[in-house]
DNA sequence: CTGTAATCATTCACATATGAATGATGTTTA
DNA sequence: TAAACATCATTCATATGTGAATGATTACAG
């Protein structure tokens, strides 16, 4: 409960900001990893915004008929399909990734470094074994 | 984006629980308070679950469905909706409730009584001041 | 090489979230 | 008291989340 009143009021003030730009918080989530990544498989993204792949269709979907992104089916390996910014995609970002300074700000305003790391630490340590099961995809935490 | 992760991690556990006696998170959340409120308002229950009463009233409208809950309206002030649960639902808290404690305990094992009033705090002031009720005049100006 | 298992993207059915708009009902104000 | 407001529940349209099932493609064991 918490953690979902700390993301009831966090979200909002980003969500104003998509929402100016026509993108929703999942929109923007993507369109983040690829302002980095620009390529990315369907399957990274997915990783990277832990977003399910089931999501990540349709939100794929509606960015494309927004004309930001385009979607290219890999050679090598024909099940995996990439994610790749239009250059109308590549200029959103570069309007909208300044404007987040102020609110990062006022988050870090609020709290310290310590406060930061120490959250940081405890959330790590839940994370850390899933209570229910896994022993599969191990990889890095 | 912790924040996320946690919660994935975490919920699961939770929702398999849930799913087992056909309620989903949300459903759960709203039984959870009338297991101890009993006869709450809508509004009531939306403040406590911190469910969006749009979304609560389809919640509402499936628990009905299943017999769990009745809605009354108030007759002081009809346009407040009351929820009170069957003696259906109300056995149904009686037989979920005790198998929460090993996930309850789980979570407890991993994290130490000073981390977790850590992890409060630090959440407490985060959503201490809403960065978006600044002000509606913009704020980078 | 062939059958089988594992992957990836997608689709389905169902339950929610979000923001805006409504209708019914109280409250307050001029 | 009539008009302007404020509340509460609900509905709408659109976007996601969830778990299960599919189809198309590899990867692998035998």
């Amino acid at each position: 409960m918490m953690l979902y009143r700390v993301l009831d009021t966090v979200m909002p003030a980003y969500r104003a900001l998509f929402a100016k730009f026509g993108l929703t918080e999942q929109q923007w989530r993507v369109m983040r990893t690829l302002w980095e990544g620009e390529n990315l498989s369907s399957i990274e993204v997915s990783r990277r915004t832990l977003l399910p792949a089931a999501s990540l269709v349709g939100v794929l979907d509606r960015l494309e008929r927004k004309g930001m992104i385009v979607r290219l089916r890999s050679v090598e390996d024909r099940r995996v399909v990439f994610a790749r910014l239009t250059p109308e995609g590549r200029a959103l970002g570069e309007t909208i990734l300044p404007q987040l300074e102020p609110i990062q700000d006022d988050l870090r305003e609020r709290v310290t470094a310590e406060e930061w790391s120490a959250l940081a630490a405890v959330l790590k340590k839940l994370e850390g074994a899933p209570p229910a099961a896994r022993a599969k995809d191990e990889r890095y935490a």
